[in-house]
DNA sequence: TATTGTTATACTCTATAACTATA
DNA sequence: TATAGTTATAGAGTATAACAATA
């Protein structure tokens, strides 16, 4: 890119995108794309992607969870969780047990290596979030993530409600 | 759905997903993806999607962008545009005008038709952002807006400097 | 040589629908 | 009949790479 070329890019940011910025959705697009593409970048090293960590989390947090609630929490189908499962599993992270009482059902466990690799990428996230943030302070990021709690929360009974 | 797989749904919520809610960029994405889903559902009468919607938006702030320019703004690469620019003139609403100065580079407008559809879905998504954000007070999501861009910002910064 | 818009192609994530084996 | 997991397939959104026209 030649000296003019990157003149003109770096003017750009004067704000085009004026009549979008009024939107509370517009503003969390732009704050998730940024955050997320940094968070799969953060994980990648590790093995895993933002939706086998969020399975690996969850299944953590719950073990035993069978396929289909784990789809609930992630709000994903049920054949999504099967590519997510079947990842982890080929890593050795996570183990389909069967169940006794259900032999359709499969209740997911998290490895003694999936452990380690679920400490490893906490570590990571929690280091890769504390840096990323450095411009909001310490209450400010609480309150990001209660106003973001309550929003979708807002969001989701409104929605529930106009069915 | 029977009665005992509904009650074991609506018992679903007991927060098995603990360990990612401590992240920022989680509950960023649940808030984003709960609003983005309505925010379809309220272009789609007006034949529009939410890339669409965006890129409208910023043709009528800066008549005579650039494809080139309208990508940097959407943060998309230039044959994205093309498309979304392609199902935007279908639509009647944008049109590609010769530039004098360069001949291989299109000025983007709004017609007429385009600046009356801008404003039925400047209306009907600021109509359904504030039903949608009921339990939110005005000052919480002022306060929501300013800490999603600072956010966006502080995580821009970090990623660039980290190059 | 570099840039604009374009096309063709591929990749990721997710959804839908049909299937099996159980319940 | 209904449910758990699976498979195959398709769609949206975006990226990469190569191209013609123009700078």
């Amino acid at each position: 890119m030649n000296r003019k070329a990157q003149a003109a890019k770096a003017e750009t940011p004067k704000q085009t995108d004026m009549l979008l910025r009024q939107f509370i959705g517009y503003n969390m697009k732009r704050a998730y794309l940024q955050v997320q593409e940094d968070m799969a970048r953060t994980l990648e090293p590790l093995g895993l992607r933002v939706g086998t960590f969020s399975a690996l989390a969850v299944i953590m947090g719950s073990p035993g969870i069978s396929q289909t609630q784990l789809s609930e929490v992630l709000n994903i189908k049920r054949s999504g969780v099967v590519v997510v499962v079947d990842d982890l599993e080929r890593a050795g992270a996570v183990e389909r047990k069967p169940v006794r009482t259900d032999r359709r059902a499969y209740a997911l466990h998290v490895t003694q290596e999936g452990s380690q690799l679920w400490k490893r990428a906490e570590a990571a996230v929690q280091a890769h979030e504390a840096a990323l943030f450095t411009d909001l302070e310490a209450p400010e990021q609480r309150a990001l993530q209660e106003l973001l709690v309550r929003a979708a929360r807002s969001a989701k009974h409104t929605r529930e409600a106009g069915k």
